[in-house]
DNA sequence: GTGATACTTAGCCTTATGGAACAGTATCAA
DNA sequence: TTGATACTGTTCCATAAGGCTAAGTATCAC
């Protein structure tokens, strides 16, 4: 996992877009083909061919070519990747309100009504 | 919360860029004036503000003008509802897991060793 | 072999992004 | 009131993003 943490920008980017976003959910469910990722789209194949293209360079799926099709899978590590970037933040957060909560309870006793 | 998931676009395209993660960083110890925040980064401040902007704009940060001072802080819905996206994506790819899990045991036990 | 299928490549267009420089405004400190 | 500080506004630039069409390649089914 640790070798995403450096590609956060790819990752993050490539969740910056809604038909990519769907990309993702759909492939959680299982893998699939090229068309059959495409189909819930309005959009040319080329076009969409794009957004796979950025999902394997960003590191968020995997693509195997058999015969004529592309079968597209998700990998596991980039959502703990990007999760964890979330909750280092997260943690930073709730440290610092801590932190505020003490601060505000210690003046009170230090100036009690 | 709600209303930042239809905002998912700007607030992953806001992560995509380490300056701005680094900021929503910082911003996590507490809040702080641009340039105090723009100071570690060897970019000019025009540009600098530009990603503060983007920060702002997709709902990551507020801010506010004292003077000559403009003071930024971290949002806190914005976070929640990132992490509720990714946790919606772990549960599907979890579930689909499971079930395949489940699949393979059923499938041992129709045809037994 | 021929036609349909499933991509793939190439090129074009428009808008957005992330950087720069330079000049301007508003406040604060002396 | 004058100089320094802290932005802010404007304009420019190069590259990338996301869409399109048209044409090409490789399989598969008959």
């Amino acid at each position: 996992m640790e070798q995403y943490q450096d590609r956060l920008d790819g990752l993050f980017q490539a969740l910056a877009d809604p038909t990519r976003r769907a990309v993702i959910g759909r492939l959680g469910e299982g893998p699939a083909s090229i068309s059959e990722l495409a189909r819930p789209f309005g959009i040319s194949l080329p076009s969409f061919m794009k957004h796979i293209h950025s999902l394997e360079e960003s590191g968020w799926i995997r693509t195997r070519k058999q015969g004529r099709v592309r079968t597209c899978a998700l990998e596991e590590a980039p959502l703990a990747a990007v999760q964890s970037w979330l909750s280092a933040q997260r943690a930073l957060w709730e440290g610092r309100t801590n932190r505020l909560e003490q601060f505000v309870t210690a003046q009170g006793q230090e100036h009690p009504e």
